[in-house]
DNA sequence: CTTAATGCAAACACTTTGCACTCCC
DNA sequence: GGGAGTGCAAAGTGTTTGCATTAAG
């Protein structure tokens, strides 16, 4: 948590870049999550920070390599430090919305096919994968 | 292609839906493409009708389960017809852009897995999955 | 003739941008 | 004190909605 604030001065420092109030604080808040967080959800835990801050700053995070976002589903992106979001996929239910994370190690065999057969490298999780938790599913079924 | 409009006709019939100008020309069109569509790409074909009346019968169609939406990545959503939309999963490159169609089937092992540890049950083609063609990323590479 | 479908304009959600001001280095 | 960072307002996309009008059944 406090060495994600530390690697990310020293990365925008050496790029010439300045560390403002906004900048320290969104990283800050980003790492102080353990799942992944919207924009606005930054924006209201910072009240003092502007919107359009809390994105340009999210935005040079992400281009530092600092932070990653990820599309959940419709609705707003949602961001979390980088090695957590390589390490994790996220299962959405469409039914009730609910976001599970699972290793990205389940998708490793899946990878190694689609580069073999299709010679594509898959970032499989810059989209969460949609679908319906069995309980959902079974709900639908029973209330039809 | 006159299949799809004739089924939805009947479809629409049976839930007391009437057939207007912009419906039957919205399912032809899309029916027509044999990649998926985004509305505008509609709007501007059927210069006619008006976008949110393509939009309304995008919508309504996809709850007749006729057709179905796709996010191929950021941008807009982008409609094809349900029985091709379910044959197929969409491999879309970071880099140069372009979608690549892959059969459902590649993924059908995942799918038992996931069901397997995770009780959910996977939709793997409403967001395609993104990543880069080998050949962007060798020109990523050698270009640094 | 009744009520669903359409066109149009306005609203909406999310994100980016231009510009003046601020404050880090 | 010079230029990157910030706040604010405004614009930009992509999509939905309210309402008066048209037309399908």
């Amino acid at each position: 948590v406090e060495r994600v604030t530390t690697e990310a001065a020293s990365k925008m420092r050496s790029e010439g870049r300045r560390l403002g109030a906004a900048r320290r604080q969104v990283i800050d808040a980003v790492a102080a999550h353990d799942g992944p967080v919207s924009a606005e959800q930054l924006a209201e835990e910072l009240p003092e920070i502007h919107v359009s801050s809390i994105y340009r700053s999210l935005n040079m995070l992400e281009e530092l390599g600092l932070v990653r976002h990820v599309h959940l589903s419709h609705g707003p992106a949602v961001f979390e430090v980088a090695d957590r979001a390589t390490a994790v996929r996220y299962l959405v239910c469409e039914v009730c919305g609910r976001a599970v994370a699972v290793s990205a190690e389940v998708f490793a065999s899946l990878h190694r096919k689609i580069e073999r057969e299709h010679d594509f490298l898959l970032d499989s999780g810059h989209f969460a994968l949609s679908g319906r938790c069995v309980s959902c599913e079974r709900d639908t079924h029973t209330a039809h």
